[in-house]
DNA sequence: GTCTAAAGTTAATTATAGTTTACCTATGGC
DNA sequence: GCCATAGGTAAACTATAATTAACTTTAGAC
């Protein structure tokens, strides 16, 4: 997708995906690539930001999913992206007493 | 904390952690125990149901991230736990239209 | 107390993620 | 056209995650 910019530079979309939609490492991997570009940040940038290779971005940012939690992690912090945990059938529990009642699943 | 039982019997509770608090390891490390012990599945049969080892079971258990995130990934799916990302600041784009209006990050 | 089952640990080995370096495309500006 | 920059790939090597097997510990049932 092709979008104008300030100065009629063409430049492609952030394309940022629907984060309604449930999860899956593609939609990860998309939203990490929109929110990199759309904070004009490039690979090398994010890799000497985080001391981490840029062939292991790479992978990151194609939805492998043979990449460490910690390496991903480190770089959704890095751009401001979070994860929240979602527990599927009825009444999570919001826990204030910390005890469950059993069967919430 | 311990939980009275129908008949009586005392066991711990499955103690969900709070999901509406901001994701940390250690807070999916809880869920991933409290869902599979609420399911009343022991680590022997997760980690026979999906061919992980027991030690990298207990791994993701203790909330370590030097774990791949497909490892992860295969037992929430199991569990019925998910993820959903979440990106900070302004509006995230639903994105009907494929294309983004830039500078929404 | 014994017995059992599950959780957790340890050590040795294997598999593989990650790094480094170099190279190869695009693509845009000139 | 050339040049610079960013994305992407490949190979060799290093670091370490994951597996296997055996063992220890814990906790409940009896």
């Amino acid at each position: 997708m092709l979008v104008k910019q300030t100065l009629g530079r063409v430049v492609k979309s952030t394309n940022m995906p629907d984060l309604t939609k449930s999860f899956s490492p593609e939609q990860l991997a998309k939203a990490i690539t929109a929110k990199r570009t759309g904070m004009k940040l490039t690979l090398v940038n994010v890799s000497a930001a985080l001391s981490l290779s840029k062939p292991t971005l790479i992978k990151i940012e194609k939805g492998d999913t043979s990449v460490k939690l910690v390496n991903i992690l480190k770089v959704m912090e890095y751009l401001g992206l979070s994860f929240s945990i979602v527990s599927d059938e009825l009444t999570p529990n919001s826990n204030t007493t910390g005890v469950s009642d059993e069967e919430w699943y």
